[in-house]
RNA sequence: GGCGCCGUGGCCAAGUGGCUAAGGCAUCGGAUUGCAAAUCCGACAUCGGCGGUUCGAAUCCGCCCGGCGCCUCCA
């Protein structure tokens, strides 16, 4: 451990090997190596699998950010007994089963912007590592073959039980199905041997596969060495994956793995489901009759069994931003509470900083998402200035930095991301703008305020490209409409015809469209697949409405403009109808 | 039974020894708007309970109540 580099000044990290926060040193100066257990790929992927990437993915940036070269590992473990269960199942190969569900895996982490793994091991692809690694631990008498099997022996490692806190004495268990082939029942296994039909590699010990545990060491140690610097992971796998992985790596290479252990909290489905059954013998007392806590509905931990699933319709709906977001508002090592809600009100939050980058777009012309922004932490230091909106944006800027180097409390680094949004409205209506007599350095201090923001959320992954949408804003359809209707509001309006232009966002309001009336027009947002039809109907009735009352210049002006967006209405003896040409 | 974690306003959530306890959502006032929306200003908690340590605690210690995790595959 002495050989670590000196510490970094200010960045500190939660170890569960220490149960505390430690200054950041790394294997070798500038240099970053981060090993983060990725999924078994027997099945899709669901949200759960997502809390670990994302807030990895915001680490390796930030260590980026303050000058680190980084190198991060997601393992994908794609053999196993659920592989191969899965396969027989749906009559494939194991290794069809895997393609799927890697291919699937991948797609929900570009949906939630995880873009920074630098290598994805296949476990398949490091068979000669892994049994290179066992036959190490057998020759140096940590590992025994018993009938085909190769088992790690526990009792011969003493540090056993140093992360997870445990000794070997106090573990329970009945061994598994294979007790009388061990030594020791909390024995583990490195090697099984192949049964009849089942994907097999040959070795020393007979045609076999890899114990899940080996994995992990053997391509930990093939792409990052023999000791790394931060091997990441769900707080389920301290034990006993973890703890094994130490037992493994430690025994054979007489040096400590990993300087630090980072482990992610679980999601917790809040639905009703929770946990029915479980857990009834080992604690035999629990009079939860009067549970009834009045805030009730609270599930289990996230799993498959639970009925997890769906990422990806998750992710159709509500969007992988929104999720990241949600993810990140709460600190990685906390339990975080899942329910669509609850990403629904992340998204509400979201919309405040859109609407500042659509106010930006007004007052600049220009995108937010072009915006230059730093890109390390010495190059985004804001120069001091007495101007008491740089003086805000700086020390939010600063709070935000202390709070990543604190353990990466993405909580408390969003709440000064909210805190720049108001700094920059209220510079926005403090210097007038938005109006024509705007001046110059004025607007160039809007900018600087906004690459700040912009400079911040690139660590956190978020807003580095707008959102692509489907229906609502990106219909082009829908937009034409839109102005139409906006055209006949602002007439209405003109004409201080209020009923009529309250009547039309009246009309609106339930496609979920919001109309927000500016000096330089009105704008639109919202909507989705559904509206175009809501606007069309809304046309037809102002239509009618305006026949009625024997307005024929409105009436043949919503026909027309229609018309040269190639929709036609046929006045029909049921009502009318529109359709696209 | 063993090893751990958590309990902050209506909801979510930062803060873990010391200025007026971040921020978001919701709600209620005000400015602004034809009315709205957006934006800004303001209001809204003493931190599960009890006791202790301390000049001083949401923050440390003890006990209690409540919620959860691991000990079996799980991110």
């Amino acid at each position: 451990m002495s050989t670590l580099s000196e510490p970094h000044q200010t960045l500190q990290i939660y170890n569960t090997l220490s149960k505390k926060k430690e200054p950041f040193r790394t294997v070798e100066a500038g240099k970053v190596g981060i090993y983060l257990c990725g999924p078994t790929v027997y099945d899709k992927a669901h949200i759960g699998h997502m809390v670990g990437p994302v807030i990895f993915d915001c680490i390796k940036r930030y260590l980026v950010y303050c000058g680190y070269e980084v190198n991060w590992v997601v393992n994908l473990t794609d053999v196993d007994d659920k592989l191969i269960n899965k396969a027989n199942e749906r009559g494939m190969t194991m290794l069809e089963v895997a393609e799927e569900n890697i291919a699937d895996y991948n797609e929900n982490l570009t949906a939630l912007g995880v873009t920074s793994v630098d290598h994805f091991p296949r476990a398949t692809d490091c068979m000669d590592e892994i049994i290179a690694f066992i036959g190490s631990l057998v020759d140096q008498g940590f590992a025994y073959e018993s009938e085909g099997d190769v088992y790690f022996e526990v009792g011969k490692d003493t540090h056993y039980g140093k992360l997870s806190n445990r000794t070997v004495d106090a573990m329970q268990g009945e061994g598994g199905g294979m007790a009388q082939r061990k030594r020791g029942l909390a024995d583990f296994a490195l090697w099984k041997s192949a049964k009849p039909d089942e994907p097999s590699w040959e070795s020393q010990w007979g045609q076999g596969r890899p114990g899940w545990h080996i994995e992990c060491s053997a391509m930990s140690k093939k792409l990052l060495g023999e000791t790394f610097d931060i091997h990441g992971g769900g707080l389920d796998l301290v034990f006993p994956h973890h703890e094994n992985e130490i037992a493994q790596s430690e025994c054979c290479h007489t040096k400590p793995m990993v300087t630090y252990w980072a482990h992610n909290g679980l999601l917790r489905a809040s639905s009703a489901a929770g946990k029915v059954g479980g857990r009834s013998e080992r604690d035999g007392e629990s009079a939860s009759a009067d549970g009834a806590s009045a805030d009730g509905g609270d599930g289990g931990k996230m799993s498959r069994s639970k009925g997890a699933g769906g990422l990806a319709d998750l992710i159709a709906s509500q969007g992988g931003e929104r999720i990241r977001f949600f993810l990140l508002r709460t600190h990685y090592r906390s339990t975080v509470l899942f329910n669509e809600p609850a990403i629904e009100e992340a998204g509400i939050g979201l919309d405040s900083f859109y609407r500042l980058f659509k106010r930006y777009a007004r007052i600049t012309g220009k995108d937010f998402y072009d915006l230059e922004a730093a890109q390390t932490r010495d190059a985004g230091a804001i120069a001091s200035d007495s101007d008491a909106t740089q003086a805000a944006t700086s020390a939010c800027r600063e709070k935000f930095l202390h709070d990543m180097d604190d353990d990466f409390n993405t909580g408390g680094a969003i709440g000064e991301l909210f805190e720049l949004v108001k700094i920059a409205n209220k510079f926005c209506d403090d210097a007038n703008l938005e109006s024509e007599d705007k001046a110059d350095t004025d607007v160039a201090k809007l900018e600087q305020l906004l690459s700040t923001l912009k400079e911040l959320a690139s660590i956190l992954g978020i807003f580095s490209q707008p959102l692509t949408k489907t229906g609502g804003s990106g219909d082009e359809l829908l937009a034409q409409a839109m102005q139409l209707v906006i055209d006949l509001r602002a007439e209405a309006r003109a004409s201080k015809n209020f009923a009529t232009a309250d009547a039309i966002r009246d009309g609106i309001g339930p496609l979920g469209v919001v109309l927000e009336d500016r000096a330089g027009g009105t704008e639109w947002s919202g909507g989705d697949e559904d509206t175009l039809d809501g606007i069309m109907q809304l046309l037809i009735e102002l239509r009618q409405s305006a026949r009625a009352n024997k307005d024929f210049a409105t009436s043949d002006t919503i026909r027309d403009r229609l018309a040269e967006i190639n929709v036609t209405l046929e006045d029909r003896a049921g009502g009318t109808e529109w359709s696209k040409s």
